[in-house]
DNA sequence: AATGTGACTTGGG
DNA sequence: TCCCAAGCCACAT
């Protein structure tokens, strides 16, 4: 795969502006495409932390330094954890472990995959 | 090279 | 409220 200078500095935007998120508090991907400059990419942003370990690895190669990025930050624009095929569980466990409550509406959505959370707001 | 997929969001009907 | 089309584009196949 490759990564010409144009992605690379994207990637790198969504992981140095996520890396900024507070302990214990959330945004969304849309939020972060917007405090990039690019408030249409939103969805690029999701591509950006699906692929994080590989392409952060890639851009420290290269020099970037980047740290450790709290992906589990982010979710969607409805304030809930964005499903996909499950990965969504790790997320929300990370979540917790930061104090961040889960939603009555979100609860019911965990529910469904058979995910009982405990802290509700 | 071409097409499919998707960790998204917004606006309109 | 719900549903859908558009806009956007990185990655996978």
């Amino acid at each position: 795969m490759n990564l010409d200078d144009e992605k690379k500095a994207f990637h790198y935007a969504v992981y140095d502006t996520v890396s900024r998120i507070p302990h214990g508090n959330v945004t969304t991907y849309g939020h972060i495409a917007y405090l990039i400059g690019r408030p249409q990419n939103s969805r690029q942003v999701g591509s950006s932390l699906k692929h994080l370990r590989y392409i952060r690895e890639r851009l420290n190669q290269e020099g970037a330094g980047l740290g450790e990025v709290p992906w589990w930050r982010v979710v969607n624009s409805a304030g809930i954890i964005s499903p996909r095929n499950f990965g969504e569980f790790e997320q929300a466990t990370l979540l917790r472990g930061e104090g961040v409550v889960v939603s009555e509406r979100h609860k019911m959505d965990l529910e469904q995959y058979g995910w009982f959370p405990d802290d509700v707001e």
